[in-house]
DNA sequence: GTGAAAGCGCTAACAG
DNA sequence: CTGTTAGCGCTTTCAC
């Protein structure tokens, strides 16, 4: 313990063991060292043998930020998402994370809260870092500092949402058709007055979901209450004003759909708080599979993406040899029925 | 559109403008641009203006590579969790983030999903980054590397467990008065028979709050039943068919009390599995608040920790100044009573 | 197969 | 206040 404890005590006036000094400790050349560290080039295996095991002696790690400097990439890539407290950014990250590892890259995680300034600083910030590529959730703003990014060499994938003026490759659902047939399913039902938590307008996500809604009561004929769509931001007390505001309307709806997890639990405590039942008082249905929608009485129908796919995909454009040719992509979501959703009949006046 | 595509396309060919670059078409020397930049020393606020103007003609940005080589310190941090998509180390990473840029630091993110190996290849890959601190939540292995990397002058603290031997600084919770509170509450019940799903053996969490479910029992003088206590990993199988082992045996408990959010939610899932209702034939408790405790029907009781303050907590020690004379911190928990766990009385045998 | 040398982009003295 | 200079740790020719 006491000996640990001086190490802790001691470190700054530790000095790192440099390639230079292995070089001469071994009594080889800098460059000789250089080739069994970065596995480049030919080296007689003893004196392989004589270096590393020099190199364990002196505890010498290979600096990074020198290789980094001659090399002119550091194998970092940065990550920007939103809240990696949400489960939905999560689930990205360890398929970015994964996926990072076994290629051999390291990420740097920021998150935005959505808020365009953050945003900014962290593309700033990332570009500083000279990572070779982000990956993100744009907020739709600071199209200005993607553009300078990308003419600086750094790779750029969108995720979940993109921005249309960017041409930049993403990593995507098909939001209006989910949403639309997420809605269908709902009509199909027999209601007819759903409530509709969006997601901001600034979001392509939150733009084609919406989108896709109207389009499912348009294709059925079915007139939208405005007074049953909303579009809030992803902060859980705006999401439940939201959410409450939907349910007091004069006449409510018998039905709600959540477009993301966040808007649906924000629906769930409303709906609670209200002392409304799921489903006999009001149908719930939402975006994106969360380890609670099975957990809670009824279990929550959802339309789930394959979010840790998504980052995967993500980090493999990002460090893709053709980045340059790349086109967008788009992976397939998935309707999973639960019990929190039921037919509706009109009630018949006696 | 076509203008951003090419942008894109191009990028390859661009060579990013340097300090030096800046400094010849601004007509000033290097260490005037650098001053600028660094924020360091006295610069003529009409220089300063002519550097920065042209250095926004030029797209410049300082490259962190150049100056981390320079300086001798990246103010990068890394961070090791088990699994970021679990809301417990998502919550602690917002706190570790917001922390971090609010200093001027950047996050390098690490999921070891609890294993020494993985573990083991991040703290290399972070030595050779020259991160200025690592903030890990140790798997209780790898004790060399960990010595290593403090020899090398790396700032560490650890987070939720410690590695005694390692006289680490660390944020934690009084694991054993916690568990013992929480088991305590169990008993003052009425229960008798209950159940415990742990962590692992090799965290001293895990130890930890085992002791204190046990202690609980023996301040109360009742016997433990061996058969009841299980201590198993953190993934969603084994913790599902430990709980269901739980809730076999031949006289089954009458709570269960979870000692982690991963557990619990196995816990709750074998519980709706094996069709037993809560709390009507079982008690539930569990440590960590997660979105969905409250959520679920009924909610569950749970032990709290502050997430996002061990994570601001963490991130704050790495950086101190005085890093070398710190102590392990402790934070405090507070119980939330729900309607997870209700009394029990001894049925009289008719 | 190996050593020597140049230089990646920056900061930090040191002169002026 | 500002220009010049010497490296920080590494990779990569280029000779030998």
């Amino acid at each position: 313990m006491s000996e640990s404890k001086s190490a802790r005590q001691q470190q700054r006036s530790v000095k790192q063991a440099t390639m230079k000094d292995v070089a001469v400790a071994a009594g080889v050349g800098l460059g000789t060292v250089s080739r069994v560290f970065s596995k480049q080039g030919k080296v007689a295996e003893s004196t392989r043998h004589r270096v590393e095991e020099t190199a364990r002696e002196l505890n010498y790690h290979p600096s990074a930020i020198g290789r980094g400097l001659k090399r002119q990439a550091t194998d970092n890539i940065g990550l920007i998402v939103a809240d990696i407290s949400n489960n939905f950014y999560g689930e990205f990250a360890q398929g970015v994370l994964a996926t990072a590892k076994s290629m051999g890259r390291h990420v740097i995680l920021c998150a935005s809260g959505e808020d365009a300034e953050s945003e900014k600083e962290y593309i700033d910030l990332l570009v500083e870092q000279r990572v070779d590529g982000i990956i993100a959730f744009p907020t739709g703003h600071n199209v200005g500092a993607w553009q300078s990014a990308l003419r600086l060499g750094i790779n750029i994938v969108f995720a979940d949402r993109t921005i249309d003026e960017l041409n930049i490759p993403s990593v995507l659902i098909d939001n209006l058709a989910a949403a639309r047939s997420l809605t269908e399913y709902v009509l199909a039902l027999g209601h007819r007055r759903i409530g509709y938590l969006g997601g901001p307008s600034h979001l392509t996500s939150g733009r084609l979901r919406t989108e896709g809604f109207r389009r499912a009561h348009a294709d059925m004929g079915v007139e939208v209450d405005e007074q049953l769509v909303v579009q809030t931001r992803f902060t859980r007390d705006t999401a439940y004003a939201s959410a409450l505001r939907l349910l007091v309307v004069e006449e409510p709806p018998t039905a709600l759909i959540a477009s993301n997890n966040v808007l649906g639990e924000a629906a769930l405590t409303a709906i609670r708080d209200r002392r409304l039942r799921v489903p006999e008082d009001i149908s719930v249905v939402m975006f994106d599979e969360v380890p609670w929608a099975k957990l809670v009485d009824p279990p929550i129908t959802v339309l789930s993406q394959p979010v840790w796919q998504m980052g995967q995909a993500a980090t493999r454009m990002i460090l893709a040899p053709d980045y340059e040719n790349l086109h967008s992509l788009m992976l397939p979501t998935e309707l999973t029925l639960r019990a929190s959703a039921r037919p509706w009949y009109p009630r018949v006046p006696v």
